[in-house]
RNA sequence: UGCCCGAUGGUGUAGUGGUAGCACAAACGACUCUGACUCGUUUAGCCAUGGUUCGAGUCCAUGUCGGGCAACCA
């Protein structure tokens, strides 16, 4: 009809992006990141973010940095990074050869640090926590400026110095930026930039007794990497002059920040801490337990990576908050498996059927479709004898006219079989139905059934003893329903 | 009581001063050896009030509503 349109939805990062590259910014290169902390396994939401950094960096020929912010060793396990890059790969992104760690940068931020404190940027604090809080105001009230801010130099450098070596215990002595204390934004009041942790990290021992914290490590781990386009959550806007901040005092790579909405899904309970929270306490079985939005739970239900990111195309991405109906991303997966997933017939509970007018001892194999949609997916034997069973949910004594399955005196297509027709209900002595006698006609083999008129009503599955329900199905995942 | 961000059908979004589109959901219908899929139809929207303009979802102002910010977490 008109133009065509792209199959790409337009988004603000992407524009961002597509703008900086015309222009030629850092040479029309595009180096994004996805920087998880090892501190658990990746979710749903995270693939939002993976399919964002991976995807821009694929979309505008640029590479997309997998690095481990690992800077909280009391938090962070190596067991999760192994989760993390198998969940990735899953997703089906690669960082290629840029892995990298945060803690590898220790070494240069440590020495940013001091270039810092030189510069009279940064200051060792001995305030105790609970002053800490009083002096840093609130936001409606401005903060007072520590009694140690103006330290020398030198004394700086020498306590800087006994942190780093452990000569000083845990506790009041923190390295902060000096920067505004009045500053209508509290990130800005004088934020710690390095915290004695007397813990091992799980990579480098007891190397360090000092870390760096969060924006410090974040901002210029991003610019050491040469990160162009640095996205993020929305949840780190406040962040965002603080980085800017900290990038500008050392003179490094002007890496930039950008922010877009988290992912929310209707139903589902979506953060590293509720899910970690539910691992922990053992309400779940794990962090694979499929009624948990980690990704490994969605991979072990049976979706699929293509799925997912379809998922996260479909979305969109923008700077407000939303809550996704969680039939979108079902939507996806049911598109996605009803192309490529070959069916199975299966009985949950099940309900004898006797074909009265079937021989005894006659069994047959008929021949099933493995994927109406795709051929090329074969055909796998069904067989047929007198005794089946059928899905107790299949059956109703008495139907209305839109039930189109087993009702007695209606006649049905058994799927790859015969039509059949219930002549009579057997029930205990509770009155629950335990047998249906049915009969069949012998002209309506699967396959080359006759009729048309007739089988209005038809269902599904069977075989053997078993007259089954068909779902699709991909390991031991299934194709969700459609609720009704 | 401060600062920052945001607001388009039920949901997710497009629209970048010139006819408000798409997807999901819902309802109805067609088709069907999966009540699936597919196809068709329908329902339904610019937070409010002013202003600028020939023309405003878009620009401006004010208001309303929603979210975020006071970890030595990320």
């Amino acid at each position: 009809m008109s133009i065509e349109e792209s199959t790409t939805p337009k988004h603000f990062i992407r524009e961002i992006i597509a703008k900086d590259v015309a222009e030629g910014k850092h040479g029309g290169k595009v180096v994004t990141r996805f920087p998880p902390e090892p501190s658990g396994y990746l979710h749903i939401g995270h693939a939002k973010a993976i399919c964002l950094g991976f995807g821009m960096a694929k979309e505008f020929g640029g590479v997309c940095h997998l690095r481990m912010d690992d800077t909280n060793p009391v938090k962070e396990e190596a067991e999760y990074e192994e989760s993390i890059k198998e969940d990735i790969r899953w997703l089906g992104f690669d960082w290629g050869e840029n892995l990298y760690y945060a803690s590898d940068y220790f070494e240069q931020l440590h020495g940013f640090a001091i270039q810092l404190i030189e510069a009279g940027k940064a200051y060792v604090c001995q305030l105790s926590q609970e002053e800490w809080r009083d002096y840093k105001g609130s936001p409606t009230e401005p903060g007072k400026e520590s009694p140690y801010r103006n330290r020398s130099v030198e004394a700086n450098l020498d306590l800087f110095k006994k942190m780093t070596d452990g000569e000083l215990d845990e506790g009041p002595h923190v390295l902060r930026a000096k920067i505004d204390m009045v500053s209508p934004n509290l990130h800005l009041r004088d934020p710690a930039i390095y915290r004695i942790l007397k813990v091992p990290h799980h990579r480098l021992g007891n190397k360090w007794s000092v870390y760096p914290m969060y924006d410090f490590a974040h901002s210029l781990s991003d610019a050491i990497e040469g990160i162009t386009h640095s996205l993020c959550s929305l949840e780190f806007e406040v962040h965002r002059p603080l980085y800017d901040w900290i990038i500008e005092q050392v003179q490094a790579f002007p890496s930039k920040q950008y922010e877009f909405a988290r992912l929310e899904l209707g139903y589902t309970v979506i953060g590293k801490r509720n899910l970690k929270e539910l691992v922990e306490k053992g309400l779940v079985s794990g962090w694979d337990d499929p009624r948990i939005s980690t990704l490994a739970a969605f991979r072990r239900r049976g979706y699929t990576p293509e799925s997912i990111r379809n998922f996260c195309e479909t979305i969109g991405l923008t700077r407000f908050k939303s809550l996704t109906d969680i039939a979108l991303l079902e939507h996806s997966i049911r598109g996605d498996l009803n192309a490529k997933v070959s069916r199975v017939l299966g009985v949950l509970d099940p309900l004898k059927v006797v074909i009265e007018n079937y021989p005894e001892e006659k069994e047959e194999i008929l021949e099933g479709i493995n994927n109406p949609t795709n051929l090329d997916a074969g055909t796998r034997d069904v067989p047929f004898s007198r005794e089946l069973y059928v899905e107790r949910e299949d059956f109703m004594e008495d139907a209305p006219k839109k039930f189109f399955r087993l009702t007695p005196g209606r006649e049905v297509r058994l799927r790859y079989a015969y039509f059949i027709t219930c002549q009579e209900v057997i029930k205990n002595e509770q009155g629950e139905v335990v047998e249906l006698r049915c009969t069949y006609d012998p002209e309506t083999r699967g396959g080359n059934a006759p009729d048309d008129e007739r089988s209005k009503g038809r269902f599904i599955g069977f075989p053997r003893g078993m007259l089954f329900r068909q779902r699709f199905a991909s390991m031991i995942g299934y194709l969700p329903r459609k609720s009704r």
